[in-house]
DNA sequence: TAAATTTGACCTGT
DNA sequence: ACAGGTCAAATTTA
């Protein structure tokens, strides 16, 4: 769907939500079209796609509930390389970026204008950036703490980019990650690829290229896992990338104490913005459905009902 | 020893 | 006043 095709009042969150159904409908489609039998026969990958539609849909209430982003009529979303429609030039008034006015410790300005944009995530994989946490706090009617994190160059490059990281009481857990401001800075690990988690316990990644639409096979080390090992310690709440065998994938589980307000420390993760298809949602997602979910998905209209509140 | 993380202090917004 | 976001010294890790 073209951006350009939309009204120019429409907010751009309402334009990202649309972008993100839009990607949806072709995996509706195919769930559509898999026979019964097939389903049966292949319930993981009939189940990837349930986890994908599910993910779209947690996306699409995302951006919805999200901070209203400014809409840019010129520039295509997608392929500018730049989730919340901006260049990284693209900087005026718009959208302000105010930097922290620093004359004592504390004393700042915060950021509360700048642009939002918050994800779900239940795997917590690499988006290509580095980041550096800066703290963490206990939030209201939530069990786990906040964790703040900046990119790594705010100091080197005065990348202004920080995300959050709310652990969520779902089961299994999952992540709120909400990105603040965008990337200005060359990080050279950036890879404009969607990393996913491996079956193979050997730690090869399979990567998906949205150019090639394609999947290729990638040995890379998992930064997340390397870095849940290191946050490991006596009586520290902590997360694991346990392999299971039975689903041949990997499970997320994380491990709480008795002091259950210190997650992790590493969410150097999250599949990158624009790349909103949200593999993250949904790639390590077990077998866990069966076809009556699967076949209410595809009977309910849902899909179409949401589709009419489009423009 | 440099870089990253932890954590209490301090600030802003509501 | 309170909740949440950021700073920076202290501590830990590689």
């Amino acid at each position: 769907m073209e951006s350009s095709s939309w009204p120019q009042s429409l907010p751009s969150n309402r334009i990202k939500a649309i972008q993100e159904l839009t990607q949806g409908q072709p995996l509706i489609n195919k769930l559509r079209d898999m026979r019964p039998e097939e389903i049966e026969s292949d319930l993981r990958s009939a189940d990837g796609v349930v986890g994908q539609i599910l993910g779209m849909f947690d996306n699409t209430l995302s951006i919805l509930s999200s901070t209203e982003i400014p809409y840019i009529p010129t520039g295509d979303m997608q392929s500018s390389g730049s989730w919340d429609g901006q260049t990284s030039e693209d900087h005026d008034e718009t959208v302000k970026t105010v930097t922290p006015v620093k004359t004592k410790r504390g004393c700042y300005k915060r950021r509360k204008d700048s642009t939002t944009y918050t994800k779900l995530v239940s795997n917590p994989v690499d988006d290509g950036y580095a980041w550096r946490k800066y703290g963490q706090k206990p939030i209201l009617n939530a069990t786990y703490q906040r964790n703040y994190f900046r990119c790594t160059h705010k100091v080197d490059q005065g990348c202004q980019a920080t995300k959050q990281v709310q652990m969520t009481e779902d089961k299994p857990p999952r992540y709120r990650i909400t990105y603040n401001g965008h990337h200005t800075c060359k990080d050279l690990l950036r890879s404009p690829q969607i990393i996913f988690d491996s079956p193979d316990p050997s730690n090869t990644s399979i990567i998906l290229n949205f150019e090639t639409k394609g999947f290729t096979e990638n040995k890379q080390t998992d930064t997340c896992l390397s870095s849940m090992r290191q946050n490991r310690k006596e009586g520290f709440p902590s997360l694991w990338l346990k392999h299971n065998q039975s689903y041949s994938s990997w499970d997320l589980t994380a491990q709480v104490s008795e002091v259950p307000s210190k997650p992790v420390s590493v969410m150097s993760s999250g599949v990158d913005h624009e790349d909103m298809i949200s593999s993250e949602v949904y790639s390590s997602t077990c077998c866990t459905r069966g076809y009556d979910e699967i076949d209410d998905l595809i009977g309910n209209n849902v899909f179409s009902d949401l589709f009419e509140l489009c423009p």
